[in-house]
DNA sequence: AACTATTTATAAGA
DNA sequence: TTCTTATAAATAGTT
């Protein structure tokens, strides 16, 4: 930025990388406290350079140790807030599906049929009729007990492609990039997502932040 | 900077500084890129707005986690170099007053009386025998038992003021910033040093970063 | 969110 | 490392 324009890529010259890490920082740094007057912010940063030195700029009244435990407290919340969203949707599938296969159920049984047109009508009977049928060819033994968890529960057919919406169980952690399972992964130590951009998201919009929220779901 | 110079102290209106913000960070975080890219460096910046909104900045290929324990690690080091540097000055200071009481007691035993001139001589003479009239005035009954231990060992006087050098054991931990006293404050949370200015000394000199440097501590 | 007159940062050279 | 200075970049106030 001055005597001539550079390109922004890795500065070969070791001296020069020093001397213009060197100059840069000071800048950074001098932004940084700006900031933090003229905004009443708080700033932490933390530079290693290529030489594995390191720098530190803090804002007055606060520790770095301070400044990354909001961090980590703030990122974990928002991990929990994206969760309970895809909770949130999920239980909203499930009820759906709930809704279908109560319906279908009573209508195998003979009940709800006004709500169906005659073409429907005709179509439920070929459909049982082809079940039966089926049922018969392959000679199954417990015929009741089906039918009786049909009518009881639906525990059995959870995971039943042909209802399509069902998500695997397992999907709750990829969703989040958890990769070895289980909740235990929500702990001090969990390492926070990596935001390879200048604006990483967070805070992006509403941030539910308090855990008591998580009491609403049931 | 532009339309005219600013003063650098808090913005009031609240509308002008959260504009502020927005715009100085996105200056700062790209200033932050430009430094990673041309020096090959790692830089992470965490900032908390006046109404507690968090936006970071994380170089590619790290993680903001990364960052601070490398950070904690580095921290932790200078305190131990600092901490080892002190000791050594103890110590040194210690083996000094040994040499002189050893040295006063062989004198006052009669030995290595070749070291002294003549009016030292005498001036030693006359200290025993005020020492001894003060012992003999305050009835002392003991008096071998003095005599023994100013022979066979220091213990009884390494606190003794007269002697001006030892520092109060407790004086290890004030040094250091410690407030609770006792060796397992070095650990993961301990709190690093505050830096309100924007030059931390940490890496500003040598800097002996290995931990087994503290063997040669006997 | 854009514009632009100014201020500030800084690359190159000493 | 520090200083100088021509030039690039950031940004305060405005629209």
């Amino acid at each position: 930025m001055a005597r001539g324009k550079i390109q922004i890529k890795k500065i070969e010259n070791q001296t020069n990388r020093q001397v213009t890490y060197s100059k840069r920082r000071n800048g950074l740094f001098k932004k940084a406290h700006e900031l933090t007057v003229l905004c009443d912010a708080k700033v932490s940063i933390i530079m290693i350079s290529s030489t594995q030195k390191l720098h530190e700029y803090i804002s007055p009244a606060i520790t770095t140790k301070q400044i990354f435990d909001e961090y980590q407290k703030i990122v974990r919340t928002d991990l929990w807030s994206s969760h309970y969203e895809k909770m949130q949707e999920h239980i909203k599938k499930l009820k759906e599906m709930n809704r279908n296969l109560q319906k279908d159920i009573r209508q195998r049984s003979g009940e709800s049929l006004n709500d169906l047109g005659y073409e429907e009508v005709v179509s439920l009977i070929e459909d049982i009729d082809k079940s039966l049928a089926l049922i018969r060819e392959r000679k199954l033994r417990n015929v009741e007990d089906i039918h009786k968890s049909l009518v009881l529960g639906f525990d059995a057919r959870h995971d039943d492609p042909h209802y399509g919406l069902v998500e695997n169980e397992s999907d709750y952690n990829s969703m989040l990039g958890f990769r070895h399972g289980g909740p235990r992964i929500i702990a001090l130590h969990m390492p926070p997502p990596n935001h390879h951009h200048h604006h990483p998201s967070i805070h992006s919009g509403t941030g539910a932040s308090d855990l008591t929220t998580f009491a609403l779901l049931e």
